[in-house]
DNA sequence: AAACACTAGGGTCACTTTAT
DNA sequence: ATAAAGTGACCCTAGTGTTT
C-alpha cells in the first residue's frame, strides 16, 4: 500500500444541510485540489442524521462562513436544497483551526458513521496536513482507545485538543477493509474501491435505497457502496422502473417556488397566500407518496401547475430582457 | 399545445473480481 | 480453474425544463 504523504492534499471538509428536510444533515463532501483544477468532489458521505434540529441550528450559526468566504472559494457549493453548514479550509498556507472540526463527526455521537471507514482516514489526513505529523506514529493523534472525549458544543477550546481524532478507529496509514491505494507513475495515489460482498448486496432492503431517493442515482451507489448495475438490478427487484431523484428534485423545486409565493401573497392577499400554502402541501404530500412509492408517476394536475409555473417564469424573463433592451436604446 | 434542448437514468456488454 | 456475479463505460431514451 502506498503511504498517505503521496495523496493529493485534502483541500477541504465540507458539511451540507438539506434546506427541505432539516431534520437531516446529508452529506459531507472532500474536497481535494488536483492538478490546479478548482475542486474535485472525492467522497460524498451520509448518515449524520441522528443530530437534533436546535443542535444544527446551532452549529450553523457557529460554524457557518465565519471563518472562510465558502461562496468565494468554492463557488456552487451552496446550492439547490443544500445548505453549507460548515467548512474546515486545510491550505496549508493557512493554519487549520481546529476549534473548527465539529465534533458531530464523533462517531461517539453518530455510531452510524462507523460504516464510513475511509472518513476516519480522510479526517486524518486533514489533521495532519495542517499539523505535518508524520505517519508512523498515531499516538501523537489519536486518543488511547476509551480516552474520554469532550461532548459538550459549548468548550470550544476545551474541546480543541481532542476534537480532530474524535473516534478516529482507523488508521490511514493501516488500510481499510473497503479500499486499497494504488500509486501511479506521477506519485498520485487512486483509490480504488473494492466490490460490494454478494452478501451485502443481498441483504440490501427497499429502506436503504430509500435514503437516497432526492440523490442521483450514481451518489446513491457509491453512499450505498455498489456498483451502478447492482443498483439498477435491485430497484427492479423492488418494482422501481425508474429511480426517482429527478421525480423528486422537480417536486422540491415546486415547493420552493411556492415556498416564496405564499410569503408574496401574505403581503397583499392573505387568502390567495393560504391558497398557494395549500397548493403547497398538497405537492409536499405527493413528494412523500413518491418517496415511500417510487413507482408512482407525478400526477397530472401537479404536471400541469409545473408547466404553467414554467410559463409564467419564462414571461418574467422575457418582460425584464424586453425593458432592459429597451432602457438602452 | 407542442416542439425543442438538455441530461439523468436505463440497457447492454466486455472486463474484472470473488466464491467455490 | 472456472462459473458466477459485480463494475463501469457506452449509447440510447425518457423526463424535465424552455421556448415558440
Amino acid at each position: 500500500m502506498a503511504s498517505l504523504q503521496a495523496s493529493p492534499p485534502l483541500k477541504a471538509l465540507v458539511v451540507f444541510r438539506n434546506r427541505i428536510h432539516k431534520e437531516l444533515i446529508r452529506s459531507i463532501h472532500v474536497y481535494q485540489l488536483e492538478g490546479g483544477a478548482e475542486e474535485v468532489v472525492e467522497r460524498e458521505y451520509l448518515f449524520l442524521e441522528n443530530l437534533e434540529y436546535e443542535e444544527m441550528k446551532f452549529l450553523g450559526k457557529v460554524f457557518t462562513l465565519q471563518k472562510f468566504d465558502v461562496s468565494a472559494h468554492f463557488a456552487g457549493m451552496a446550492n439547490g436544497v443544500w445548505d453549507c453548514i460548515y467548512v474546515f479550509n486545510m491550505d496549508l498556507d493557512k493554519q487549520p483551526n481546529l476549534e473548527m472540526i465539529p465534533e458531530d463527526l464523533s462517531i461517539t455521537r453518530n455510531p452510524k458513521l462507523a460504516s464510513i471507514p475511509s472518513l476516519s482516514n480522510d479526517l486524518q489526513m486533514i489533521f495532519k496536513l495542517g499539523h505535518k505529523i508524520e505517519c508512523g506514529d498515531p499516538s501523537k493523534v489519536l486518543p488511547k482507545e476509551g480516552e474520554e472525549i469532550h461532548s459538550d458544543v459549548g468548550h470550544l477550546t476545551q474541546r480543541a485538543q481532542h476534537v480532530p481524532v474524535l473516534d478516529l478507529n482507523s488508521l490511514p496509514c493501516s488500510g481499510s477493509d473497503n479500499e486499497e491505494n494504488n500509486q501511479n507513475a506521477a506519485g498520485v495515489v487512486e483509490k480504488k474501491q473494492k466490490r460490494a460482498a454478494t452478501k451485502d448486496i443481498a441483504r440490501l432492503a427497499l429502506e436503504d435505497l430509500a435514503k437516497y431517493f432526492d440523490l442521483p442515482i450514481i451518489e446513491a451507489s457509491k453512499n450505498l457502496k455498489v456498483g451502478l448495475t447492482v443498483l439498477k438490478k435491485k430497484c427492479r427487484e423492488f418494482g422501481i422502473p425508474r429511480w426517482p431523484h429527478r421525480k423528486i428534485k422537480s417536486l422540491d423545486s415546486l415547493i420552493q417556488d411556492l415556498q416564496g409565493e405564499v410569503k408574496r401573497q401574505l403581503e397583499e392577499d392573505e387568502a390567495a397566500a393560504m391558497a398557494v400554502a395549500k397548493r403547497q402541501r398538497m405537492i409536499e404530500s405527493e413528494k412523500e407518496s413518491i418517496e415511500k412509492k417510487p413507482f408512482l408517476d407525478i400526477q397530472w394536475e401537479t404536471k400541469k401547475f409545473r408547466q404553467d409555473i414554467f410559463k409564467r417564469r419564462h414571461r418574467a424573463r422575457a418582460l425584464e430582457n424586453q425593458s432592459r433592451t429597451l432602457s438602452l436604446l
